[in-house]
DNA sequence: ACACAGTATTAGGCTGTCCTAAATTGGAGC
DNA sequence: GCTCCAATTTAGGACAGCCTAATACTGTGT
């Protein structure tokens, strides 16, 4: 039965459900209801409602009660979805003066709407980049993604020296902050001190000195310098 | 009442009916329910329900068994999608490598899509264009369009040369074989003979001769070389 | 003046997606 | 092992859009 549902387009709604549930469980997790629920802004009756007719399209299996995970091929239509997401930010970025804390809702948008031709186009204008703008990785047409290992900010030890790969975020607000503190994926961040409680870390960033909280400290993903 | 009605934004199948709406009614002529639904490929019940919705929503005027005709609003919501649309369609041709026998069905699904910001940095990146790659005029960003007169090219009197400006088709098969003859905006063509019946011309364009029927000939506009 | 052909509308149904309110269940803590 | 809370699912409903079949209208031709 599973094998038979393959092919037939989704709809926006089914797109953002497996997009959802993929960015939910790293590592195969199992996706909870009401996380879905919470990330896709719906009530939790819906979801178990759409979870139900996913299941039965083959595209991800549910355990009442439990949680669900994607199949194979749901997985495959959820990376399908993140590799357009991101490279439409990149395109937009590079070439249409976006900025990367307007690009998210823009994106949104668009990758239920673009072409297979379109996005691939879009990347070869872009010289086939592996990351977007945030630094997230862009999944390969063929649907292979490595991810790259990252520590959050807040896991740093004081005195070391890191660069900032990925920040975790789409809310405006949020990374037009981060910006202005000069924290973009590629800058040098140095922990110079870190408070018993809450997370807080002091850190150093273009010889300026600013204290982080456990938000930003998780959602800025960092590695050593000249690792990968 | 009509009034209240803004602002809210529209579904994609209010956008399409719109547009479809206004593409048929030049000069202010009602459209009929059967003409919209072959239009949209949609049954002649499923347009009166949706005319219906949209009349009540201060979109459009419904005379029942006489037609419809949109309102100031109404008309004003299709000339945004009709800009979208043929600056969409531009921008795919100059920047991404569309040809204009593909570039409509991409344009159709993306003119939903994308936001005012998005369509008008499209424009200024291209120079703000004033028409799209088929010749059609570009509504300006007020919702004002100035139509420029063309005369069918099978209504070119023999012996006259004429440019073509405007190829009146989306499908692209016709358009492949209109380009094939040489027949792009701009193209210079003069009638070198005309049968009695059937509305067939012979042209020549680029030094070749061609003979034209009645339905290409309707779809190419022509005006005189230098006309604006 | 009237019948009829063709067009349009009403009636009644289906699907997808969402909601709120009312059960149900699983596991934590006693 | 039992009780109870929080998470989840079921029940029941709404709305947008679409469909087919049945009915109503309009204008034409005689």
């Amino acid at each position: 039965m599973s094998a038979a549902a393959a092919s037939e387009s989704l709809t926006r709604s089914v797109e953002d459900y497996l997009k959802a549930i993929y960015q939910l469980s790293p590592e195969g997790r199992a996706a909870s209801t009401s996380e879905i629920a919470h990330l896709l802004a719906l009530s939790p009756p819906s979801v178990t409602g759409m979870v139900k007719r996913l299941s039965e399209h083959g595209l991800l299996e549910h355990i009442p009660y439990r949680g669900v995970q994607l199949t194979q091929e749901g997985r495959r239509a959820a990376l399908r979805m993140v590799r357009r997401h991101r490279l439409i930010e990149a395109y937009l970025v590079e070439f249409l003066g976006y900025s990367w804390d307007t690009v998210h809702e823009e994106a949104e948008r668009l990758e239920h709407a673009v072409s297979d031709t379109l996005v691939e186009r879009m990347a070869s204008a872009l010289g086939n980049p592996v990351v977007d703008p945030h630094g997230d990785p862009i999944p390969a047409a063929d649907g292979s993604i490595q991810e790259l290992s990252c520590t959050p900010l807040s896991d740093i030890a004081v005195g070391e020296t890191v660069e900032v790969h990925r920040v975790h975020a789409s809310e405006p607000e949020r990374l037009r902050y981060i910006a202005s503190l000069g924290l973009v994926p590629g800058a040098r961040v140095t922990v110079v001190d870190r408070q018993p409680f809450d997370d807080l870390v002091t850190i150093e960033v273009a010889g300026q000195q600013h204290v982080i909280g456990r938000e930003l400290g998780h959602v800025l993903q960092c590695a050593k310098t000249a690792d990968v």
